[in-house]
DNA sequence: CGTGTAAGGAATTCTGACACG
DNA sequence: CGTGTAAGGAATTCTGACACG
């Protein structure tokens, strides 16, 4: 499920946390909601899944820096390597 | 996916109809929204499917009446039969 | 750095009604 | 019967800023 069709009181719902948190996660480039032409942010099944897993990391004593590093290097992985 | 995530506006993009027309849906007892607190609704991915449907029927012919008897019956089907 | 909050505005949604037919 | 619409209000969301630390 990845239409991203949540609105950001929903995505709080489900994931207990605010929407200042949700919208500082995208302010640090670590999720990318759609908007609509009136600029609401609309989320997916897979960005509340991103946004449990950052949380839980940063619980963990990561910082948004560092989790922005992990997901270039998860990336990585999965593209071709050319040397 | 029955959780209830999306407002009407994302249901109206999906499906290609208007607020007006699903809301009577939902006034002749075709589907079944949740609300937030606020009043306002919200809907399911199975929602978004049984809309479609209802809208591909009443194309056929058929009018909300009709086509809450077949979902009468659609339940019957699946629940046990005492005689 | 990560998050709370008050502020003001804008987008979204709501209901009940009138209309056509 | 099924749907469009204008009306007025209410819920929801947005941004930029100040605060703490």
């Amino acid at each position: 499920m990845e239409s991203k069709v949540m609105s950001i009181g929903v995505v709080c719902e489900l994931t207990g946390l605010t929407e200042r948190q949700i919208r500082y996660y995208e302010e640090r480039k670590l999720i990318f909601p759609e908007r609509t032409k009136g600029g609401n942010r609309r989320y997916s099944f897979e960005d509340v899944k991103s946004i449990q897993e950052i949380h839980q990391k940063m619980q963990e004593g990561f910082n948004t820096f560092e989790l922005k590093e992990l997901n270039k290097s998860k990336k990585q992985r999965c593209t071709p390597i050319f040397r």
